[in-house]
DNA sequence: GTAGCTGTATGGGTCATGCCATACAGCAAT
DNA sequence: ATTGCTGTATGGCATGACCCATACAGCTAC
């Protein structure tokens, strides 16, 4: 069984709320590779919320290649997105990374930024392990 | 003179473009410390927006302590801040960190992010040289 | 004090976002 | 074919984002 929280008055959007969520679930391995998700309804009802708030919550992952939805049969992790170039892949990603660097900057956090990004990728490989074993 | 370009079809906002131009010119060393920044009205005619509009940025700006307003004179760029410890910054940092992470880890990039950070980090430092230059 | 600069404050109009409600359509087991 | 699951499509409605217009208030030079 998933576990998704919602907090309702952190301003965040419901549907980003469980869209982040449920990427960090992929990115972690909690969620793996041809899994199937709770249906719309299922997951609108657990939430409390609105089914249409997870249609779009869903169709956003879909559109970035997240999962993939199939008529009366519900919704799949898709594998990890190597249809692109490693290029193009950078290139999606560089915005966020320019952005972070300014922000480092900023905060004078320039040279142990590399740091912190290998940290948080560990703590990711951790998580990753901890469900291999699981699984 | 400050060169700020608005591209008014791209969806982000105009006082978001304009604050986020400005927060490069300051982390490049473009602007540096103490220096005033164009008055909200002269800066709302030359981009040819509200100076509300403006407002709305520079205000922000302050709100993150990257200006100071003093009425009567002008805006001006503050020093970087290092008020907070660096506990609170690098938490400030955190959730830019986790969601870099998370995307890269979906393209596959998780190996060459550090990587790909430092360049960026590189090429800020590179505009910076150029700017003490000038300056 | 007055003229001319500066930032500040308030209110309004328009449009997109976010959420909800309800009806439609594909797939599979009975 | 019927039942019951699945995702899909449409429309409505409230809130907030975004931008604009206009009037207010502090500082400085003359």
């Amino acid at each position: 069984m998933l576990h998704i929280h919602i907090e309702t008055h952190s301003g965040v959007p419901t549907y980003r709320q469980v869209m982040d969520q449920l990427k960090l679930y992929v990115a972690s391995g909690t969620l793996s590779s041809g899994q199937q998700l709770p249906s719309i309804r299922d997951l609108a009802l657990s939430l409390a919320v609105n089914p249409s708030t997870i249609v779009k919550a869903y169709n956003e992952l879909k559109h970035e290649g997240i999962v993939e939805m199939r008529q009366g049969k519900g919704v799949f992790v898709k594998s990890a997105d190597r249809g692109l170039t490693k290029r193009a892949r950078r290139d999606a990603l560089r915005p966020l990374i320019q952005r972070l660097v300014v922000e480092a900057q900023q905060l004078g956090l320039t040279d142990e930024l590399c740091g912190f990004v290998d940290t948080e990728i560990e703590e990711l490989e951790e998580q990753r392990r901890r469900n291999e074993g699981h699984g």
